[in-house]
DNA sequence: GCGCAACATTGATCAGGATCAAGCGGGATC
DNA sequence: GATCCCGCTTGATCCTGATCAATGTTGCGC
């Protein structure tokens, strides 16, 4: 497995200017915190459609994506396939504790990941609360998105779904920027048919349907298959099924 | 909110001698932060239906489930409910450092549960990584469950995602007695048709019919409408659809 | 420029589960 | 004991999204 893995010698790269360091699993580290964590790291990259890992293999690392997007996800027998995370720049992958990893985790685009071998970083959180602090912080987080999901996946029609889909993904780029997401706002979307099909627990012939029926009462606006353009953002939120504040609460 | 609770003053109770003070937030205690989390905890009961929290509503507490369960589940303007976690004894209800209820809380039977007030429990997380790091690792565990869950909402037909249903509670049920599902078992059916339904993501018709189904083919055995039996859990995990591995990985 | 492959769209048909509707069974209340 | 209600079952029909299939589009290697 992990065949073709560049092991980069990126040590150089100085945690100080690192373009998650405000929100990946160290965002809270002192200064002599983040040079204990700067000794043991180590960077890797995978190209657009790479496993990282596979269901049950040995966990060797933990990571935080630096840039780049992969999914997590998880496959039955008959190849039914259901994602379960969408992995973003800061995002952790691993689990301290567990030797075998879930889910498998998929690059979608080309991928630059920070690595922490599992064993020092494991005992650097026993040392480092601040650690372990932020990583609870951070899975609360998901467990809370990961429950949000769950509505989408067993309550929402396809079209709830689709825009659901699109207006988080609008979310996560605005937050990004530190932004609230405006009307007129465009993006980019990082899946294939097939994978928003597979978070979506639909299929990607209803997800182009929905897709196109979404540009046909001009919700969204596409130029070529992945550029995305939302004309009111209130209208697409509409959409969603769900009641929209106006954008206050995230 | 928060009608007709009775507050006990349970303070006498001790931590000792509590039923599930190994696997809740406190179990990686040593002795005198127990007497610290003991000076600070109160009890509070609910009777089977009772409302515990609504989401939005302000959080004064954390708890952790004695006895009974609680749902937590979400609710869409026109009615439509997704249930997100079943709250069995040992698991925790709150979040340190938020304010304000993400989901609704609902106890299913009479439940008791053991509450700290937020602040002092957040105060008292700072001072004791024991509770921390027990913390996260039940919060990854839960992440790990709604990830899985992701999978039976998305993917699943109905008849496999009764099955599941029946496993999972099957499984509990055996963990709770820490013994492995055997063939032969029985257990007692905690949800209403209705609740099983917000669960799957299914209506009550559905899973009435699909329970029916799965009686008529033998895999399972119902005596009355709650109990039911398991001659063969084998053939009842084949019925989910996950590869069966005979209960070896959890 | 051509051919190929990956990704995407669209159409026709099918089926699983939702919806609408009626009735059952058992426990609580009077 | 009669009545009511709640949880549940079962039936008939409908509709959303799956499936099967053909075609369109884009980008890449040669």
């Amino acid at each position: 497995m992990n065949t073709a893995i560049k092991d980069l010698n990126f040590n150089s790269r100085e945690c100080g200017s690192c373009p998650i360091r405000h929100r990946a699993v160290c965002s809270k580290c002192e200064p002599d915190e983040l040079d204990r964590l700067e000794e043991i790291k180590y960077y890797r990259t995978y190209e657009a459609g790479q496993p990282v890992l596979w269901a049950g293999d040995q966990m060797e690392f933990v990571a935080s994506v630096v840039s780049g997007i992969a999914t997590l996800s998880q496959t039955m027998e008959d190849g039914r396939t259901q994602m379960v995370g969408l992995l973003l720049p800061s995002d952790f992958i691993g689990r301290p504790g567990r030797d075998f990893a879930p889910f498998d985790v998929v690059a979608v685009s080309d991928l630059t990941v920070c690595c922490f071998r599992k064993k020092p970083f494991e005992e650097l959180m026993g040392s480092t609360p601040s650690i372990g602090t932020r990583l609870l912080q951070m899975t609360l987080d998901e467990l809370d998105s990961a429950r949000e999901w769950m509505l989408v996946l067993g309550r929402k029609t396809a079209r709830e779904k689709i825009a659901s889909l699109l207006a988080i993904l609008a979310r996560r780029d605005a937050t990004l920027n530190q932004l609230t997401p405006t009307s007129g706002m465009a993006l980019d979307l990082p899946l294939t048919r097939e994978a928003m099909a597979d978070y979506l627990g639909l299929t990607l012939e209803t997800v182009s349907r929905q897709i196109s029926a979404l540009k046909k009462a001009g919700i969204i606006v596409l130029e070529g298959k992945r550029h995305v353009i939302i004309p009111d953002f209130a209208i697409l939120m509409a959409e969603t099924g769900d009641d929209y504040d106006g954008g206050l609460l995230s």
